[in-house]
DNA sequence: GCCGTTTTCGGCCCGACTGTTTTCAGTCG
């Protein structure tokens, strides 16, 4: 019997428009399309991807053509993809070239015309296959490409396979938000928490594990498991269902009673490691610990919440990004763990492009965004010099920036607009601005963006060369990785630490969610050594303001405390610091 | 495919790097 009729449905969501938009555009590339009709796709999904508002309700009013860089042909592939799921286009291309290319294309090297080549020559469909044919030396007997080729391949194979599960936090927190929403406005949903590495705030997520209280699981889980966006239901009961999204994340609820919620969550909230160090403990003031409670004999003494289980084993309570097993445990028994740095707390955003360089909006646009997040400053940082690509200005470009930004700051009470600029950090270790406009900015980011295939002592020493120059405030995302996509460079980040606080350089945590860089490990060590660390957005767009929030998690997983991070200072403080 | 104070055609961001086909295509940012 089934209980409810679904009047909500979970339809796309954004990002999962702009993905088919990106595929619809790489289908075309794979075409020899021209690549104005392909920018046209990639551009309007990197517009789907920063909307404020859900793209569907912007159909619902008719207004998805009047989105600047929508068109009518676009925004008829978004009416279909709203209204069916799927675009006529996008199966054509599927139906004709049935490859995987999400899975393909994240392989480094692999593109449009090679995924063509590859399916054409050697029927290469996915990732498994193309492993095959590399181990089997087929690759390198396709015409155009050789043994390198072959080798390069396969390296990347490896990494691709070993990221491919794992879904980015940013994207879990829009499903997750949804299903929390859905299930906990039903009536007989009593409390409702995420677990998991979800909770944790990991930067990537292999499932969702919801934690429901209810008097009535069978009701819960006969909802949970006819939503719309459910693919296929793995298994059902009233204490456990378990599901795999349309789109492949696995979900699974759990209901429990009020009395061990707290126990609970703490079992499912992990991580594994964690749970075996707080059982070790309890093994010690001789209880027992588990999912249903901390026990003395068979006496639950503890389990209604994660506190209360906390105390019991005599610990303070462990905030959910601590729980790694990296020293938490013990930290907490000596009631010595760190003061997390709050979002609340954040003041500022230093690493924002505008539409002077790539990023899609003004920067008085980005300033009100910002204001309106109570923030007091907000550090734009354009793309300046030989990166073209990412529509870096030229001096003289930069310079009227400079003159903007005044203009702006005489107009804005109470808040300011820092003159900054992305420099990149050239293969010699220069910086690539001139000396007297470097000296003109507020804060100056460098970073590298090319050549992260060097050795580590070749940009370890480059980009120490760059922080000896005395002009450089920030480094941005030290170590270049891009999460599912692009390795970590090698670098001696030992050595960038020691030299940044010698200095006074302040290393980034990257906000972006398929940056967060530096990792929750290296954060860490930035702050058992004492290098100072400042959240960048790098920001795109106003909505990517939002990402601070996933830069705040990281910071967190890696104990960072509102101390250690530039962006808690107020702007008097700031101000005096850079001396500005 | 999108856009328009040069407005319904004609322009739209491109340089570096790599490996291979030795003169450039494909990929990346």
């Amino acid at each position: 019997m089934k209980l409810f009729t679904l009047k909500e449905r979970l339809g796309l969501k954004n990002f999962e428009i702009a993905r088919i938009l990106e595929n619809i555009a790489f289908y075309l590339e794979m075409f020899g399309e021209t690549k104005f009709r392909i920018r046209a796709f990639q551009n309007a999904a990197k517009i789907i991807e920063s909307l404020p508002e859900d793209i569907a309700d912007v159909y619902r009013r008719g207004e998805v053509s009047t989105i600047p860089g929508i068109g009518a042909a676009i925004a008829e592939i978004i009416g279909e993809l709203v209204e069916t799921g799927t675009a006529k286009i996008y199966q054509e291309f599927r139906e004709k070239y049935p490859v995987n290319i999400e899975e393909l294309s994240a392989v480094e090297g692999l593109g449009p015309k090679r995924i063509k080549l590859l399916y054409e020559k050697l029927k290469i469909k996915n990732l498994e296959e193309l492993e095959k044919a590399a181990r089997e030396h087929r690759i390198r007997r396709v015409k155009t490409l050789g043994v390198k080729t072959e080798k390069n391949l396969l390296k990347a194979v490896e990494f691709a396979k070993k990221s491919k599960d794992r879904l980015l936090l940013a994207y879990a927190d829009e499903i997750a938000g949804d299903l929390v929403e859905k299930l906990g406005s039903l009536s007989f949903v009593e409390r409702i928490t995420v677990a998991g590495s979800y909770r944790r705030r990991k930067e990537t997520v292999g499932d969702l594990d919801i934690l429901v209280v209810s008097k009535r699981p069978e009701a819960v889980m006969d909802y949970f498991t006819s939503l719309e966006n459910v693919g296929i239901v793995l298994g059902k009961g009233p204490a456990k269902s378990s599901v795999l999204l349309k789109d492949g994340l696995q979900v699974d609820v759990r209901v429990f009673d009020e009395e061990i919620y707290g126990s609970a969550l703490l079992y499912f909230t992990g991580s594994k490691e964690h749970n075996v160090k707080l059982r070790i403990v309890a093994m010690e003031k001789g209880l027992k610990l588990s999912e249903y409670g901390v026990f003395r004999d068979d006496k639950r003494i503890a389990g209604r919440t994660e506190e209360e289980c906390y105390r019991a084993l005599g610990l303070s309570y462990i905030e959910p990004e601590l729980r790694e097993d990296m020293g938490e445990v013990e930290a907490a028994r000596k009631n010595s763990l760190p003061q997390l740095v709050e979002y609340s707390d954040i003041k500022g955003d230093f690493h924002v492009h505008s539409n002077w360089s790539d990023g899609m909006n003004t920067i008085l646009d980005l300033a009100e965004a910002a204001r309106e997040k109570n923030y007091q400053y907000l550090c734009i940082s354009d793309h300046v010099g030989a990166l073209k690509v990412a529509g870096a200005m030229d001096e003289e470009s930069l310079r009227k920036q400079m003159e903007e930004i005044d203009k702006l700051n005489g107009r804005l009470d109470d808040f300011r607009i820092l003159k900054g600029a992305e420099v990149n950090i050239t293969a010699e270790g220069n910086l690539d601005l001139s000396v007297g406009l470097i000296k003109e900015l507020d804060v100056v980011l460098a970073g590298i963006h090319s050549g992260f295939r060097a050795s580590k002592e070749a940009i370890t020493k480059r980009v120490i060369k760059a922080m000896e120059s005395g002009l450089m405030h920030i480094l941005v995302h030290p170590t270049g990785r891009i999460i599912n996509r692009r390795a970590p460079c090698e670098i001696d980040l030992g050595a960038i630490m020691d030299t940044a606080k010698e200095l006074g350089i302040a290393l980034e945590i990257n906000a972006f969610p398929d940056r967060l860089d530096l990792r929750d490990v290296q954060i860490k060590s930035a702050v058992d050594k004492g290098v100072s660390l400042v959240l960048g957005t790098d920001s795109h767009s106003c909505n990517h303001l939002n990402y601070m929030r996933f830069g705040v998690d990281q910071a967190r997983r890696g104990w960072c405390t509102k101390r250690g991070l530039i962006n808690t200072l107020s702007l008097s403080e700031l101000e005096k610091r850079f001396d500005i």
